[in-house]
DNA sequence: TTTACAGTGTGTAATAAATACACACTAACA
DNA sequence: TGTTAGTGTGTATTTATTACACACTGTAAA
């Protein structure tokens, strides 16, 4: 059986896109008084876990989405570890932490990954706990210190969405320009140019037009694309800026 | 007194730039059997110790690097932690771990950080150990997964000083043109047009020339600047982009 | 004092990328 | 058949990038 270490955990900051702005996945943390009634604790986190003794860091993070989320071979990406001594001591998550039966006496480091997955496909296999999307612009409050993780991810993300054509992760397999631009959009938080945007993405040799429609809208329908890792790995060597 | 944390460490990859290329500072492992003399281990490993339970990671990467350099307000960046289950499998690394009275059977996770030192204003505190200035791209056989460790670090740090203005760090407080030019050949690995290169640093606002030139070189002196960080903060929202 | 040396400092033309901006088209639906 | 909502397209202007060669200056050695 595994084995878990105790001071080590794993938090993910699931983000998800649904052509209209970028969401975070957060888990429900509610603790109520059994005798009294009263609500002691009702606030969200990010899905985190402690790493087991026989897994790296990679493979808790993926672990921790698949139960979640069901999904496997999803983009994750390490992007920060939080250290901070107080990182749960905040009297809520001390309470939580206890009636987990979980050591609080000792502080717990935690790695933070990022996952990218396309929010319009996924059905959440809720559980036990309430699992829901959040807009990142309008977020409920956070329990332990994951506000300042969600935070920080999302300034890493801004970061290598510039470099790193990775946004991909974030739309079905075929998408629209408009899809696209949308998508760079919520996450820079910027207005751009559609006729500046639709020429700069079609002269990337990896994005790749489809004879193919949008179907189910009731206006015209916008040609699909492609994004293509294999040629966006063999033409990158030559060039490569993403900067939008 | 502190109280060491047995299974997390920080290990410090601390680069140096001497004008001519970037550097690192490792700290030598060497072990000879009492009896035998027989040399059991002798390489080099980053400079790392365990965190403190009342320290963070960011207190604990200035600790060692305090403890190593001297130095006290240098600049640092978390930038990836590293939790293989098989990081100290290496039979040196046991050996290494039990001449150390330390305890290998617990994985050891490491959180990496890098530095950035003028190494020419440096003089080493050489304490017990042997702590010595390598070129990056010569290095000598390195302990535990510190090759990997490393390699990150150059990786991270090469996308960073592409989009900040970190490289100063290296430099000191006056420099040349070319000096600058140099740091980011030898960064990058690149080589770049002198008259490019100058026309692009002149027009950033917050590089700013002195009224004062190089001495003790045998050509003519080059005119020296300054990076001004303030002024670097004030202006960097109307526009960014230190691409090279 | 002259010369060799090593590295500094400068300009322009050509190409490529970024920006700003407006209108006609198409499918779906009422 | 008209309304709606969003698609698809081109050009001129400005800005950045690239490629490229020669004269200058201070030091040191002959």
């Amino acid at each position: 059986m595994h084995k878990i270490v105790p001071n080590i955990s794993v938090d993910c900051v699931i983000f998800g896109f649904d052509f209209k702005q970028l969401n975070v996945l957060l888990v429900e943390r509610k603790l109520v008084d059994e005798k009294t009634g009263e609500i002691l604790i009702d606030d969200w986190t990010l899905a985190g876990y402690h790493i087991f003794d026989d897994e790296d860091f990679d493979t808790a993070a993926a672990r921790i989405l698949k139960n979640l989320s069901g999904l496997d071979n999803i983009y994750l990406e390490q992007f920060y570890a939080f250290g901070g001594i107080n990182r749960i001591d905040n009297p809520k998550d001390k309470i939580w932490v206890q009636h987990q039966h979980e050591d609080f006496s000792e502080r717990v480091v935690t790695v933070g990954y990022y996952s990218l997955i396309d929010n319009t496909s996924v059905t959440l296999s809720l559980k036990e706990r309430n699992v829901k999307w959040f807009p990142v612009s309008n977020l409920p409050e956070l329990g332990f210190d994951h506000q300042e993780i969600l935070n920080k991810a999302l300034e890493k993300l801004r970061s290598k969405i510039r470099s790193e054509p990775i946004g991909f992760e974030l739309l079905p397999e075929k998408f629209s320009i408009t899809h696209l631009q949308k998508l760079y959009e919520s996450i820079l938080g910027t207005n751009l140019d559609r006729r500046n945007f639709r020429k700069k993405v079609l002269q990337m040799k990896y994005i790749i037009p489809l004879d193919e429609k949008q179907t189910g809208v009731k206006h015209k329908p916008a040609q699909l694309f492609l994004f293509s890792k294999d040629v966006y790995e063999r033409t990158k060597r030559e060039r490569f800026d993403f900067t939008i």
